[in-house]
DNA sequence: CTGTTAGCGCGTTCAC
DNA sequence: GTGAACGCGCTAACAG
């Protein structure tokens, strides 16, 4: 059915092993029957098997990458930067969504990349049992979204900064009552949530300004939940005159929220936001901007330049950690406080 | 380093064979057997290798998934949903995303899927050329996004159908000056733009309204396309009063242009989208839904089911082609002209 | 520079 | 119900 090395060493005349070496690029074949067996392989519409050729190599030139939501801006523009480095440096992506908690367990316990990929890619902080599992693959291993873990290299920003920049924007402006609608670090074990939750804790204290557990709601970091959230803040007893939302999406959420409310922005209530999404232009979000793309991008290389590396074993992994640069993008959706408040 | 069949083998005093068959649930094995190699495979953390399996057995329990642009909501919503099904089927996704001209040229030549896969699900349409090289794999083909292909399976939506719906409520609120910000055709073959230009100018002429060429412009389908198509109908000697954008993120990219040229939506110009995407509502946009996620879920499931189907050589290929239904979503973008004009 | 010889780890006959 | 042999298609080590 479909030609086989063999084939192709018969048609051109060699051997298969030459046909190997030829068509890999390896040195010892004249430059003469190189051209000659990839005329012939062209022709007959020849691709290695890759089952055959990583049982035999024991490499697949495949890297797994392990996403939650794909569907979501950020994840997906993140696996799109990635898969484009791997696939321009020759590598095939195995993609695994762990949404759900169902797909995630699975992942973990059956673990089906094993023996199946060279090295992994994680948008997502896997848990320290998660973690282990994959060190037991004995691939290089990397990961985006905050968080250092033990054998990854890590890219990501300086979560505590960029928060701090938001609130101490709003600070800036005059805001007093500051609310937070912050993500769950619920299943995902990352430090993001907690780390901005910190910086705002943190500038609210250096501006002298009380904290008040009501001004803090949980978003889920999703539009949906981001306008719930907002939606409890308005119901405080004192509801505040400017939000920082941990995620564009629940910014805009919050947005949507206020718009039910009759609140306008930026005269009743500022929303800042964070990541620049494709779409805070759009609605005019003030944000913390980071490179969402760059880092996968990065990371997508660091991984790679493992892989090229000779394995020296006595080498440690490079557990590399890459900090992005982020800084604060204002727009439309912030402004001092009415000096009527929001209510 | 990793546990292979015969570790599994010898550890739990039986046969390779025997090891296989248990864990694949094959017949010829006693429960008592069965649940001992189970035992002893979990503890010693055994996968069967996917390449030898897949050499050995001439299966890769992997689909190849085939995309544009995986950044843009869409797809990335579309692959979301596919994978998930795929995953729950046992089976393995591989991602490939073609949205520069080098990437999807280097895969269409080389095609890495073949030998890799046992099915091919492309959100995007492969041109003639593209189409016969992955009929070329001998595999089950499906595509989501318009467009019959021979050998495809595919689920889409009534484009035509979309856009009027879109158009017509325009007309009904009375806008005689109705532009349209359509995506290029251009590299993508697809039938999408085509279909929903026609359905547009057919509107048109239905209610007696002349076709103005000026009242056109591409938008390429982004945000940054949409506000540029946006300026350029402004620019018209007579801008129009209501804007059918072929996307939502080209309506999204319209609405920040009239907000800079200092225009309110609906008073002065009324913008209808299509796809409903996430941030729509956010926005407040009237436009056409389609089931997103949904076409993924189905396109991926009529995948599985013909390769679960006994492949009877005499049938046809099952060139299905589901069409999903839509619906026109009222927000908040569009009303009746004003009396005055855009001006 | 090239051909020959062995496996890579598993699924699949075929015997028993 | 179970085990022994063979081969999937390729790459690696060894000759020459």
């Amino acid at each position: 059915m479909t030609a086989r090395i063999t084939d192709v060493a018969r048609a051109a005349g060699v051997s298969a092993s030459t046909v190997s070496r030829a068509l890999r690029g390896r040195p010892g074949v004249s430059e003469e029957v190189r051209a000659q067996i990839a005329a012939v392989a062209d022709q007959l519409g020849y691709t290695a098997s890759q089952s055959a050729s990583s049982l035999a190599s024991g490499r697949t030139y495949t890297i797994g990458v392990v996403a939650p939501y794909i569907g979501r801006w950020f994840f997906g523009t993140v696996l799109d930067a990635a898969e484009q480095v791997f696939s321009a440096a020759g590598y095939d992506v195995l993609l695994y969504n762990l949404g759900s908690p169902e797909a995630r367990k699975r992942f973990f316990t059956r673990l089906p990349v094993r023996k199946r990929v060279d090295a992994v890619l994680s948008l997502l902080i896997p848990d320290p049992d998660e973690s282990a599992a994959l060190r037991s693959l004995g691939v290089p291993l990397a990961s985006t979204v905050g968080g250092a873990r033990e054998g990854f290299t890590v890219v990501g920003i300086d979560d505590r900064a960029g928060a701090e920049s938001a609130v101490r924007h709003l600070v800036n402006l005059g805001h007093r009552r500051i609310g937070m609608i912050s993500g769950a670090s619920g299943p995902l074990h990352w430090t993001t949530p907690v780390d901005r939750r910190e910086a705002y804790l943190s500038v609210l204290a250096d501006a002298g300004i009380a904290h008040d557990p009501a001004l803090e709601a949980d978003g889920g970091y999703t539009v949906e939940g981001g306008e719930q959230a907002m939606t409890r803040l308005l119901a405080a007893s004192r509801p505040p005159t400017a939000v920082f939302a941990q995620s564009d999406e629940m910014a805009m959420g919050a947005m949507r929220a206020l718009r039910r409310h009759r609140l306008r922005v930026p005269e009743d209530v500022s929303v800042v936001g964070f990541d620049d999404h494709e779409l805070a232009e759009v609605v005019g979000l003030t944000t913390v901007a980071q490179p969402v793309a760059g880092q996968g991008t990065e990371a997508a290389r660091l991984l790679l330049r493992q892989l090229d590396e000779p394995a020296e074993p006595d080498a440690q992994p490079p557990a590399d950690k890459v900090r992005m640069p982020i800084r604060l993008v204002l727009r439309e959706t912030t402004a001092p406080p009415s000096p009527r408040g929001p209510q």
